[in-house]
DNA sequence: CATGAATGAGCTTTCATTCAT
DNA sequence: GATGAATGAAAGCTCATTCAT
């Protein structure tokens, strides 16, 4: 408020600018190192694949699960929005979750270490597992809801459990070279299945 | 003389007494240490408990997988010896794999950061994760080959793909009131029965 | 925007100042540490006396290598820089040769440790050994091969050889007070002499 | 004492041949471990060698300079006893000296680590330190005062000088091709030598 | 006497987080 | 706002030495 003399407005401008680029390249170099070493890769070398100083990594996202959430958030909510559409266009609901499921395993498949961040009592990623859970959870109970109403599916599981047997099932799928995650999610949805 | 059949020699049998008892003592200390902070517990912290200086537990135990070993063995030793015993009585092999996989759930499930460790690629734990492998995956495999065999589930799944996602499933199990893995990996079984 | 030919850069100039600062107490912390406890004292000792976290020295000097060599890397330097002076100097080459590894063995018999650091197998020593020989070595050579072609001493011996037979000369010479280091090099040097 | 039926005396006079074996054992196991990782091997490697337990170890050789004594003993003493010899049939005192250096040399360089340990202020060979000068000085100073009187060489280096630079020169001496303790010793002792 | 289990100090190294500049 | 230096708690691992059996 008292940053009279500062110029005018588009000085300001400008400098929201800067902090957005800064912030879009810490973005990127997160998202870089995330793939190499992990979400838990150490802060410093994040700072340093974005040639940036750590408090400014820290001042952008105060906790890791800040940093991870900004990351991913977009393809989080890319995931959520596909949700509708699906169910809207697949032959029937139970395919759809089917469909939606596939894209979210795609997604943590390919992200090492996140799976297993999400599943982890550290106390570091609670707002990671929320924001995944606020995100996902109804798109995931919408999907599960259709499919029990039109008695495709046992309607006794819930679609938290759900989401967080498919994240399991993902974690370390991409170091493994014997195991398919995508396997065994569709054996598990192929459970889901109402026993005729 | 008269300790025939009670091991390697006499001589140093009072000693071997001693240090019996005090490598229960770590098991013990170990066992419970791992309930609350989880098989990657300090070694000071299982030294702590056990009373104990922390080179007791290097000597007994050169690599925190030995010691995680000698913790769960018996457990894992009567899961293993539970399987054919569960295929003899069992009314149908796919129940036999069923009720084979509960038994192992339900160790996993109690132990605190146990599946996380089998499945985590850090090299601690490699051995670990052999162990396992090595006991459990011929019996697995067993059972899986006679569900398959009587055509009761499909025989796409390998043994290693199948103890590996019931194993992710059971990750964090504990320490999540909304997750019940019993009832995951229930559907995961179920998928795999043979579609009609 | 005036300091013209600081370094790289003004924008990290103040810390940059701090840093060296600090840097320079490190070193003057570790020299003194040297002296009493040599080379291969615990780093927290010197952090200790330096009054600064154990980080801070790893951050300034990676491996202890990097702080021993930094520690001595002017006197090193000097002594390298002293060898053609005494060249162009020297009543013959044999004398600068002379004058020149009293120089070399006034320094070491001074640092506690360090001629047994020189020595070892020490893999933590690699880099030190490096750089006493890539300093060095040119300038004994230099030297030696003067002294020979001048006829006044025999050419069989390298100047490896000789700077280590020099160090191990000077080893443990600061704490026994019946051995005089410089002497036994001088006859060494003597011995070096072309046999009339 | 209630081993009766144990035999006549001749049972203590096994009893005696038994430790007497058990220290011999040490002793060709210490000399192995010796060979291998130096003097300063750890005292777990030598029992284990010699298939001891470590407080054998200590009750035959209460420290570290003890055992190494031990182990050297035969050979220091034939150092010693050479002396004489050598100083009656060589064709001059000053011959005699390098060809007991020569000795003393070929013992050092042979012995991992030993010289060092000779020269290290390490308390735990000050014993060692002692017993090589009780045994060798005695002989160096006779053959360096015959040389002396005969002319041959300066007669202004003491014998403990003069063993202190041999042994120094051979610190290393095996562990590094590059370098010839044999040759700088040479060099060392043609350095003696009255100038003209 | 011998054994070898136990002790625990001592060292190294890594990083999350803070904060002076 | 940005920087990155500094901090220092944590953990791991090794061995000399003691001492109960």
């Amino acid at each position: 408020m008292n940053d009279i003399g500062q110029g005018t407005g588009s000085a300001a401008g400008s400098k929201r600018k800067d902090a957005r680029r800064n912030r879009q390249t810490l973005l990127d170099a997160a998202a870089a190192v995330f793939v190499t070493s992990g979400v838990e890769a150490p802060v410093r070398d994040i700072a340093a694949k974005a040639d940036v100083g750590m408090g400014t990594i820290y001042r952008h996202f105060p906790t890791r699960a800040d940093l991870v959430i900004a990351v991913y958030r977009h393809q989080v909510d890319a995931c959520a929005e596909a949700g509708p559409a699906l169910l809207a266009t697949g032959p029937t609901p139970h395919a759809a979750l089917g469909r939606w499921i596939d894209l979210f395993v795609d997604f943590l498949v390919t992200k090492h270490g996140l799976a297993a961040a999400l599943q982890t009592d550290n106390a570091d990623f609670e707002t990671l597992h929320a924001y995944f859970l606020d995100r996902l959870l109804p798109v995931c109970t919408q999907l599960l809801d259709a499919a029990a109403a039109s008695g495709e599916i046992r309607s006794d599981l819930n679609a938290y459990q759900l989401m967080r047997g498919v994240g399991n099932l993902c974690i370390g799928a991409d170091s493994d070279p014997r195991y398919d995650a995508r396997r065994l999610v569709e054996l598990l949805v192929a459970g889901l299945r109402q026993p005729r």
